[in-house]
DNA sequence: TTTGGTTATTCATCATACAAAAACCATGGT
DNA sequence: ACCATGGTTTTTGTATGATGAATAACCAAA
């Protein structure tokens, strides 16, 4: 299978590439458009679009007479999918999944707050479902996943914030590329690593996962809160006894 | 003075308002290119421009033969200075403001906490030298906002998260409009309707700013995110007692 | 030295043409 | 009647060349 970029978006991706890796610094001024144009060879309107969209995830600016200056770090969309890929391809070191999870850790339990404070009946019962589903797929690795999706996804749903959803939403996708790989870890060391059974391990991440359930149901916001904590916790200590970051 | 858009930024902002404001909906596909550059009287290359500036925040997707369709409102960028302008000028109730602040509640007190952990001398001593620039300024209601800023802005800098740092400074922006209706109100109505004195409450919120400070040049992280967290609340119930949102 | 206008450079916009992709439709075979 | 197939049409994608507008830099005059 060959995915087929356009001409605009692979100039945009290699530019943004050069500036997030730091070839073209804050303050650089990028070569002018009929250069540019001349280099990745290419019209100037496709090279005038793909900047167009390093302008809109706040990478550049454009002017009259002065050309394309590279904006200040601060100014980036850093949550923007396009930027958090670049910035994961371009990191040498795992700053960046450990910058992301503390992010993580201070959204989650937030949201879980706030789920327990404005969950309708109709979101409890959707949390409710999906926590079954965990349960039913204790040992369905991908199973598993799915349903973990799906509970997550009805606590932030519940929450009633989209700001927080779209936080949680733009973290998920290069999070979970680790899980996978740690996932993955997981099943290839098995149990013989591990301090406690695999099993138990599982049914103890369940059960955190029915804490905060509970809590969210009983609209007990603290309590929501320090169960996603605790659930989260969980899971890097079970991530972190293979090793991996 | 006249601030003066370009035509894209002009259409951009059109358009962008039409999908935002519910007028045109998510699965809806925009009129084509053609039709655009008719309605707006531009040249079809700006209609081009514009329509790209929207599928970088994710408000749409464009497809040879098919079209632009509005992607539903869990794809779209809201955090980006554009949408949140769009939002907040379509957003008939308060629940925009609401919403933001209920992130930055949860996201602030993460920030001290980071900041606790990972300040280094330096960090702290540029919180300090904010603070003592708040101090100096309590009754210069302009050297007060500055020095605030500088204040906020330090410990995100001495928490060393660049993603943390974007939702904060992303947030920054739309809340302290708010902020300014605040502070005027505070300035019109004095001291009548307010339960305590003025300059008590602004000694109040000096010491809460101060809680934080020594929590995170002592490492301590949970008490920099409860100093936090109390200092929030201080702000939000002075501005809550003036009746506003 | 300062001021004010001039020039040159770069992005902004326009108009037109053609290419590529994909939904649509008509056609022919089963 | 249905389905496969291939051409048709529509819409976005890309290319090109010309002109407009903004402004940094330069230069000349006071």
């Amino acid at each position: 299978m060959v995915l087929h970029y356009s001409l605009r978006e692979q100039v945009l991706h290699a530019i943004g590439i050069r500036i997030i890796s730091g070839e073209l610094q804050p303050g650089d001024v990028l070569p002018k458009e009929d250069t540019l144009s001349k280099e990745y060879g290419v019209s100037r309107t496709v090279i005038r679009e793909a900047v167009k969209g390093l302008a809109a995830r706040g990478l550049v600016e454009s002017r009259p007479k002065v050309g394309t200056i590279i904006r200040p770090r601060s100014d980036w969309q850093m949550l923007d999918p396009a930027v958090l890929e670049w910035v994961a391809a371009t990191e040498a070191d795992g700053e960046f999944m450990f910058h992301l999870a503390e992010v993580r850790q201070a959204i989650e339990p937030a949201t879980a707050e706030l789920a327990a404070r404005n969950a309708k009946p109709e979101d409890v019962e959707k949390i409710a479902a999906a926590y079954q589903q965990l349960e039913a797929s204790i040992h369905d690795e991908a199973a598993w996943a799915l349903a973990d999706l799906a509970f997550h996804e009805s606590i932030v749903a519940a929450a009633h914030n989209e700001f927080l959803a779209y936080i949680v939403r733009a973290l998920r996708k290069p999070l979970q590329s680790k899980r996978r790989i740690n996932v993955a870890l997981l099943t290839l060391l098995d149990d013989s690593m591990v301090a406690e059974p695999y099993s138990s391990a599982e049914d103890e991440v369940l059960s955190r996962h029915r804490e905060v359930l509970e809590a969210i149901a009983e609209g007990n916001e603290m309590a929501a809160g320090e169960a996603s904590h605790r659930l989260q916790e969980r899971v890097t200590t079970l991530m972190g006894q293979k090793g991996s970051v």
